[in-house]
DNA sequence: CTGAAAGCGCTTACAG
DNA sequence: CTGAAAGCGCTTACAG
């Protein structure tokens, strides 16, 4: 039923050589010839077979996309958008794009080297790798072109592509400050998340700059997860009577908050102000409509493919750090400090 | 730098086919030859090359998921969830995943057929397809195992999930009238989509069988679409001064018709109650909390792939139409109707 | 401009 | 229990 180069070869009467070169554009093709060869092709349905094609062709032309913990969180489209980003770099170019997941499990059966090797991957890029994961070590000795959002390897082979969360986190200290609060916590990630410590940064930055004492006790972790922000939130603001505004580091974990002050009894923003980190879908439907950091997942997964085929390509110039632009999303979650 | 085969056999002192054999679980090995062998592999990083596997064995082991017109909506993580109820599918069997766009242009550039063959595909699940893409017209009549969300083709080789979108209607209508709704309108997405006409046939048959008089002014169109959904409810309620309850085919329409009514200055659900299709995560978080049918994008994901896999075993005996379970969820954009 | 031949990394009868 | 050999559908020097 399938038809191979043979079929095509046979009977547009042409050897097998002569109808590869038609399908790879070698210009040495008589026009005829290959405008008999392309007739014939369709005729018969026939498309190369990509397998066989990087068999023997040695160049491997196929980026992957590699989501660890593919955890569906059904409150979160950046997976998506990152997925969507990668897709659409591959499609500009000639790259072949194929989709993962991994999982901590996994990565214990199968090396990220076997596994690339596996699939004929020219190189990965990776989301959500946790630093407890078998991956994380062997990519900072990899020498396969990788990149990493999120995380910076160090490793020449592995970029990384990722917003300046530190700054990003500043200056969304330094508006809730513009905006009068001088008594502000934060309900952060995880402490083995890199992006949690670079926010956390911002945060300590911003207020050292502004001359506000830093309270320990203002500094929080909810494992990015909803439901603990929610009773994060409670304790926090029942233990530090002072606090006007609350940075949470996800927005994910702004809704937990928000959740749980209106529970309390107390109003967003009247009472307390909250800003969050990322600027998922939700926050714009939420009540109040969540003030929050804004980064671009799909932006973030075409620059990660954008730098894993230049990594690919050998090109050792540029910097493997690519870091994209954040935004302040001006909503309603925020309002300005009366209390003093 | 990265091993084959040949490099296994070599260190482990056997011949490449006793390698094969290992990794291909045959038991006609000897324990030892088999352990060393496998740690060799270990030592040497090896991993078998899937397109090499693929090429000499005639199985192939592929399912693809092939969304159409990729179209990022941030709204709805409905794409992402039925990727996810795939994979998980794969995973639980020894099918290898594939995911891939496609798009009306793509279309016209090659056949299914031939992106098929192309990619050493055993079987797909399309999500997403027009009535007017060329693949429509080609998967009639393929033999190719393929599995439509949604759309009933009638080819033994093309297989269907969806939900009762009729019944599900249905129950719809049928919960706003036990709610003293008589007027109830809809807004539907597109008379060229299958789903709208089923959802339509539900409202109808449930206005009939409850004796309701049938108002043609009360059905409009807004192509799925938040931002039509949001001025065709507001002409429709300016125009039918009794209607008291909307029910919109999807709940990006809805979260549009919310916006709509609210913008006119009346409440839901207190002057218009509303409900929804599909229980995007959003209708738990907009004021009011959506009352919606819910249907399990992921199951629909993994039911499809489940049934790919049967047509391509080539099993014919279980009816190709697999119809997965709805539920309408009681939240609180639905009122009783006080206004008589 | 065209074609014969070797080879990509595997699997699978087949022989022993 | 093990291995030599043919073949999967292609590409790529190489020769003409």
């Amino acid at each position: 039923m399938t038809a191979t180069i043979r079929d095509v070869a046979r009977t547009a009467g042409v050897s097998i050589s002569t109808v590869s070169k038609v399908f790879n554009e070698y210009t040495d093709i008589n026009k005829k010839t290959k405008e008999r060869v392309l007739e014939v092709a369709k005729q018969l349905d026939y498309a190369p077979n990509m397998a066989a094609r990087t068999l023997s062709s040695k160049t491997q032309k196929t980026i992957a996309l590699i989501l660890s913990e593919l955890n569906i969180n059904r409150k979160s489209t950046m997976p998506l958008e990152v997925l969507s980003g990668v897709y659409k770099y591959t499609e500009q170019t000639d790259f072949e794009f194929v989709f993962y997941g991994t999982s901590t499990e996994k990565q214990k059966e199968k090396t990220f080297r076997q596994f690339c090797n596996e699939h004929n991957i020219a190189g990965a890029v990776v989301q959500g790798l946790k630093m407890t994961d078998s991956y994380y070590q062997e990519l900072k000795i990899t020498n396969i072109p990788t990149v990493l959002i999120d995380i910076d390897m160090g490793n020449p082979y592995v970029g990384t592509v990722s917003i300046d969360s530190e700054q990003a986190a500043f200056e969304a200290i330094e508006y809730l400050i513009s905006q009068k609060h001088r008594n502000i916590g934060i309900i952060n990630g995880s402490r083995d998340a890199k992006v949690s410590i670079l926010r956390e940064n911002g945060y300590r930055r911003a207020l050292v700059e502004n001359n506000i004492q830093l309270n320990e006790a203002h500094i929080q972790y909810a494992n990015f997860e909803e439901d603990i922000a929610f009773l994060i939130s409670q304790n926090l603001l029942k233990n530090n009577k002072n606090i006007t505004a609350l940075f949470c580091t996800s927005d994910i974990m702004a809704i937990g908050a928000i959740r749980g002050i209106k529970e309390m009894g107390l109003n967003v923003p009247d009472d307390i102000s909250i800003i969050g980190f990322d600027d998922i879908i939700l926050s714009q439907y939420v009540t109040p409509r969540l003030t929050t950091v804004a980064q671009d997942a799909e932006v973030l997964g075409f620059e990660s493919a954008k730098l894993l085929s230049e990594i690919i390509s050998g090109n050792t110039d540029s910097p493997k750090l690519r870091i994209i632009p954040h935004e302040l999303k001006y909503r309603d979650s925020v309002k300005e400090n009366e209390t003093n």
